[in-house]
DNA sequence: GTCTATACGGTGATAGAC
DNA sequence: GTCTATCACCGTATAGAC
């Protein structure tokens, strides 16, 4: 059922772009890649979406805002565990999919990409720094992380962390490196 | 002078591609590109180098030697202090360059690399983590680095670390981000 | 060693029929 | 909304003259 807003055609191309992007990045993927998927032809994307800058637009967004949704939806754990939670999303999506985080594959193509889509990024980065500095920060108040910790500076270094460990992982064939990574990450911020 | 052996305008051409790989990524640069940028026409660069994959292997093999050589010029130097020297051969890349590391931007293509440059990309982390692994265990030993800390697994940490601050901080436009997670990381190593 | 010329597939994008 | 047809590139790669 459901009445459909945005069109389910226009859901799944923004669907199928993700998950080529994520794979190869924005240079890697094409409207004929999306169409092959979808099961239409590549001219009936620029129905929904006027030009590749636009459909990379529409997916970044999209994105960032489904992974906070996803983030706000991590109540009810300390902050080890929070912080487990998160980096879970990227130890899955590495495994499930063998893609990668949208926003880190963005961030590398960075250079390449129209204005519109780098602005994407930046405001995906702000917003996970600014996330996962908050829970360090609740995290202190209730002593499940280091009290000496510069809490703005370590979300940094974690979020880093688990992009490159997913590059460096998928690179070197050996996807459960990243867990290693990520629980490393967290026992340095204990206590 | 010199007597040049593997050729002057090869090594000029492999200079080329490794600085536009790794300002755009192995599928965001041309043989056109490296050809306008050392002065002659595409179809000379057959000459020397077959095929784009022959090319990117041997600038990969290059850069992973070349690297290698940097390290062991770091001596007489303690444990935080090698790591320094080591994250500053990434800040002055990307400060100098606007570059990221060879090895990042190529684990970030992974998927879509030929196979024998995928294998320069196992071995250049391979040598990565050996190599500062083993500064930190010495460290452990000279007492300027945490006798608890797991070398191998820090040193993943550290060097994916580095690799995704590198993509994250260019992403954002904020390079010196780079710096601050640098001196975070090796912060986090010492007693 | 480098050139010109060319082959040939892939790419984003548009026009116009249905 | 989707199609076919087409465009104007750009990509790697090759053949053969110089």
């Amino acid at each position: 059922m459901s009445v459909a807003n945005p069109s389910d055609k226009a859901v799944a191309i923004l669907n199928s772009a993700r998950a080529l992007m994520m794979d190869r990045g924005y240079n890697g993927f094409s409207f004929r890649d999306v169409a092959a998927e979808v099961g239409i032809k590549s001219a009936s994307i620029h129905y929904h979406y006027a030009t590749k800058a636009d459909l990379a637009e529409a997916t970044a967004k999209a994105y960032r805002e489904a992974f906070s949704d996803a983030m706000d939806g991590l109540v009810g754990l300390d902050a080890p565990a929070t912080l487990r939670a998160y980096g879970t999303f990227f130890v899955t999506t590495l495994r499930d999919q063998g893609g990668l985080c949208l926003g880190g594959v963005l961030a590398a193509d960075a250079i390449t990409l129209p204005d519109q889509v780098r602005a994407e990024v930046i405001s995906f980065f702000d917003t996970q720094h600014d996330w996962v500095a908050a829970v360090l920060r609740k995290g202190q108040a209730e002593g499940g992380i280091r009290a000496d910790l510069d809490v703005d500076t370590f979300a940094k270094v974690f979020v880093s962390g688990l992009e490159g460990a997913m590059m460096v992982s998928r690179g070197i064939r050996q996807p459960q490196n990243l867990e290693t990574v990520l629980e490393h990450l967290i026992l340095l911020a204990r206590p």
